[in-house]
DNA sequence: ACCTGAACACCGTTCAAGT
DNA sequence: ACCTGAACACCGTTCAAGT
């Protein structure tokens, strides 16, 4: 473990303890044990330290190469490959609340991230997408996860507080019809394990329908 | 124009011009004139101003109910109706790169955002999507259009800086098969809004899958 | 009701200095 | 090579005071 990798686990375990905003320069030299200027020669800015504790995390996201987890992985159907990075993203997410947000604002020129591409890359080509809408399809299935995923730690499907719910039903009647229709759908609680799954199963839908538009 | 909104305005135009870091209490303040200090009864926190900032924006994305645009959009079929919503937001994002991000952790309480929510409630209901399927499948296309509308303007399909490139191609041989058999796709440029469209007929694919799926 | 000014406890970062 | 300490130009927010 090196000094910079000492850092930024540091860092990301108090982002996991008390938010993204609560990591400076400072409290992150405390929790090392060094003064804050001690971290530039490691970490070069607050900028870099970010992304440095997102590149950590993408490099856990999937196993190394060469591990008895990947290659369990690189036996298995496209579906199966899929389906394993996306929970495998939603779960950092949820262990990572901070880290959703940061993904799509930081280039992801982390090494991680590429081999989570190319990944996904491999199981659109195995679905039998054309080559030529591989890049378009990976954007789309990645922009799916991400948003989902994000959706989630950053709390857009969350509930809503009892004032802005009674605002929502006040509004219902002229304004939403949509809403009123489904109100008794609404009504009732929603397992998010159980959502995610129905939408890979509707994404793979998705990919099976582009193969077959090409198809023939 | 209430003082609050002429308020709100201010931090929108600052963060348009500076980016969302460049908003701050002094900085708002300056702008309209007044003293930090002075923002505080009409904002109420920093926090509240950015909620404020995006139900702005959201009150603007689609036009008021009542208005020619809106009746235009009520006679449409539902896929002219979703794509002009997905459009809508793609066009604020890039109006506002600062806004995406927000969308994921403001759990968007703001009586904009709620219009959106229903029709796109009403447009999957017309498509035949089942009652039981219906907010599900909202949090899936809208997680999709954030995710990618946020990813246009957060960067992360933008193009890699010169050093990354030359590092993807040299770990691209043993550890990328999937970047190497796409190379020559992945040289040609990207027209983007070609590529929103095409990922809207997709996304119209999955949902007449899931029609067919529930119908029979 | 609306605004000001001084103050407090924070930031990221530069610079000169230590060992 | 690695770290420290003082300093600078910023933050959001509280509080007492003004009109």
């Amino acid at each position: 473990v090196t000094r910079q990798e000492e850092i930024l686990d540091a860092a990301i375990s108090i982002a996991d303890e008390s938010g993204i905003d609560a990591v400076s320069m400072r409290s992150v030299a405390e929790q090392v044990g060094v003064t804050p200027m001690a971290l530039y020669p490691h970490v070069g800015s607050k900028a870099a330290l970010l992304d440095g504790m997102l590149g950590r995390l993408l490099g856990q996201l999937l196993p190394e190469s060469g591990t008895p987890v990947a290659s369990d992985l690189a036996g298995q159907p496209w579906l199966e490959r899929l389906g394993a990075i996306a929970r495998g993203a939603r779960q950092l997410a949820q262990r990572h609340r901070w880290a959703a947000a940061l993904l799509f604002t930081r280039p992801a020129a982390a090494p991680g991230s590429m081999r989570v591409v190319d990944l996904i890359f491999g199981a659109l080509l195995d679905a039998g997408v054309p080559s030529a809408d591989v890049p378009r399809m990976e954007r789309l299935v990645s922009s799916f996860i991400l948003g989902h995923v994000a959706s989630e730690a950053g709390g857009r499907f969350g509930p809503l507080t009892q004032d802005v719910r009674d605002q929502r039903w006040a509004q219902a009647r002229d304004e939403l019809p949509g809403h009123e229709k489904l109100a008794s759908t609404l009504e009732s609680p929603v397992d998010w394990d159980a959502e995610f799954e129905a939408d890979l199963r509707d994404v793979a839908l998705m990919i099976e329908a582009v193969v077959r538009g090409a198809g023939g």
